[in-house]
RNA sequence: CGGGGCGUGGCUCAGCCUGGUAGAGCACUCGGUUCGGGACCGAGGGGUCGGUGGUUCAAAUCCACUCGCCCCGACCA
């Protein structure tokens, strides 16, 4: 019976045409297959022959670069400085503080072996730097005088997680992770908000992708935190994707480390600690933010190349059309636009334009002998896909104006998609039913309580993604699951 | 770790049920004509069929074990 089943599939299969050219699948139909073969077609990432780990191509790297960039550049703004720990942490630090044990045990890479002896004690790869960070502030903080201390590190991180994808969840993956030290607590939270802030801005402005601010519930907040915020956006599948966190983490670490110091009042205190961290995974959110069916969309913010020069070959275009083409590079050069010049004559200009669309190049320009005769070029919009003749006189000042305006439409485009796909409820019945047709979030009133969290999540796989700074709607006043009010949840 | 699926040139797969010369499309190499939306013609190169063992005159195909990958759950950034 099995086996009559699979040989009919095989055969639907062998009547489908092979495709010409190897193609994408569709976005529309297959979400997951579509993200990966993105990935990998526009050659972002690769998976390598370590299991769950990821091979990040330069072109993938290039946009984490934008991304770190623009991350790092306001991290500094904001009075951090960055500074690097070891990659390797103690079995015993690690086990000080019983609830990030308890969290992260489950995910920790063991080093049991250093060269030809076994080691007297265990070291684990850092799945995050708290422990060993909290270790070395210990040593570092004596008076009020020494706070606060504002130290980001830029480094990889192992989690031996069970199922993998790339940039999304790898075993093996980069970030930038903020620890704070503060005399109160007050300032700590300020801290942990501040950081948020700039989270929120970079996914924003830089990826243009909308998110949510607001609250981790108890049972979803980072182990070892009082609180924990994050930002969620939402993908292009009606998901949601959590991508970045902040956690104030009270005196948790400070008492677990014993970092202490003196206060104003000659009293000994415990400092207050914060930690936030966004990581690659952000790759990931882009790509299934602004992707569709013919791949990859970048902002031009962090697109390593925002304008694609593609010279149409014709006659002697060798002596006509590449001086031009070679002209106008020099001149979006020089006013900071990020160009690459396909002067490559293996290809067809066909296939240079969709193999520079399925990476995500936000702005084409083609020129050709036609084009030099009216002088002008021919810009095409990878969001929109419109052609706009564009005169060679103040082009450089047009092309920035587009690339502006394809971010804006970029960001415009996702926050209605989100809005779209963002529904409001106060009764169960109804969020059962939302969440059974088409996915997205859904804001709803909760008590608070994390036994009817467990129950709505057992019920209908929603996780509470957070508690939203700014609701959209408040819907209805007591819990959908049980009575009381107290917050809204999304998704 | 539970449920399901799949391992055959670089990629996507056919061939397996019913054992008998290892295939297709894409990609790659060379030559030529092309080039404003994934060009065409001709000639080539490349695979111990995931691994081990078994059945057989004969195994990609049947059997057992094993390793790996993908999808859906549970866990996470």
């Amino acid at each position: 019976m099995k086996q009559k089943k699979e040989s009919s599939e095989k055969a639907d299969r062998t009547d489908q045409p092979a495709p010409l050219v190897t193609e994408i699948t569709p976005r529309s139909q297959d979400f997951s297959r579509w993200y990966t073969d993105v990935v990998r077609r526009a050659e972002l990432a690769d998976y390598s022959p370590v299991k769950g780990c990821m091979v990040i191509r330069p072109y993938g790297y290039a946009i984490w670069e934008l991304i770190q960039q623009a991350l790092d550049q306001r991290i500094k703004a904001t009075g951090h400085v960055n500074a690097y720990f070891p990659l390797f942490i103690p079995e015993s630090l690690l086990m000080k503080e019983a609830d990030h044990v308890q969290g992260f045990a489950p995910q920790v890479a063991w080093v049991t072996r250093g060269g030809d002896e076994d080691l007297e004690e265990k070291l684990i790869v850092r799945p995050t730097s708290e422990v060993i960070i909290g270790t070395m502030y210990s040593k570092w903080v004596q008076s009020w005088r020494d706070l606060p201390i504002l130290i980001n590190q830029w480094a990889n991180v192992v989690r031996w997680e069970k199922v993998t994808r790339l940039f999304l969840r790898t075993t093996e993956f980069l970030w930038q992770e903020g620890h704070t030290a503060h005399e109160t607590e007050e300032e700590a939270e300020a801290e942990t908000r501040r950081m948020l802030g700039v989270y929120k801005e970079v996914a924003e402005v830089e990826l243009a992708m909308p998110v949510v601010d607001g609250l981790k519930t108890e049972s979803e907040k980072f182990a070892g935190a009082v609180r924990t915020y994050s930002i969620e956006a939402l993908m292009g599948d009606g998901r949601a994707l959590q991508a970045g966190t902040s956690h104030n983490l009270g005196q948790n670490f400070a008492k677990a480390f014993d970092v202490t110091f003196q206060a104003r009042d000659k009293s000994l205190q415990y400092v207050w600690g914060t930690s936030w961290g966004v990581t690659t995974r952000l790759v990931g959110a882009l790509i299934m933010t602004h992707g569709d069916d013919s791949g990859l969309i970048l902002p031009p913010r962090v697109a390593p190349y925002q304008v694609v020069i593609v010279p149409i070959p014709r006659g002697n275009w060798q002596e006509t059309v590449l001086p031009r083409a070679r002209t106008i590079r020099q001149e979006l050069v020089s006013q900071g636009v990020r160009v690459q010049l396909d002067d490559r004559d293996m290809y067809t200009p066909g296939w240079k334009f969709a193999e520079w669309e399925m990476r995500g190049v936000p702005l084409r320009l083609e020129i050709g002998p036609k084009d030099i005769e009216k002088g002008q070029v021919l810009l095409v919009r990878r969001d929109t896909r419109e052609k706009i003749p564009t005169p060679m006189e103040g082009l450089a000042g047009r092309v920035r104006e587009m690339l502006d305006s394809i971010q804006q439409s970029l960001f415009d485009r996702a926050r209605q998609f989100r809005e779209d796909h963002t529904t409001s409820t106060d009764s169960y019945d109804e969020f059962k039913t939302i969440l059974e047709g088409r996915p997205g979030f859904v804001v709803s009133p909760w008590c608070g309580d994390e036994t009817c969290e467990a129950q709505i999540k057992a019920d209908t796989q929603a996780t509470i993604r957070n508690l939203p700074f700014d609701a959209p709607q408040p819907a209805g006043r007591n819990c959908i699951k049980c009575g009381r009010p107290a917050v809204t949840t999304a998704y």
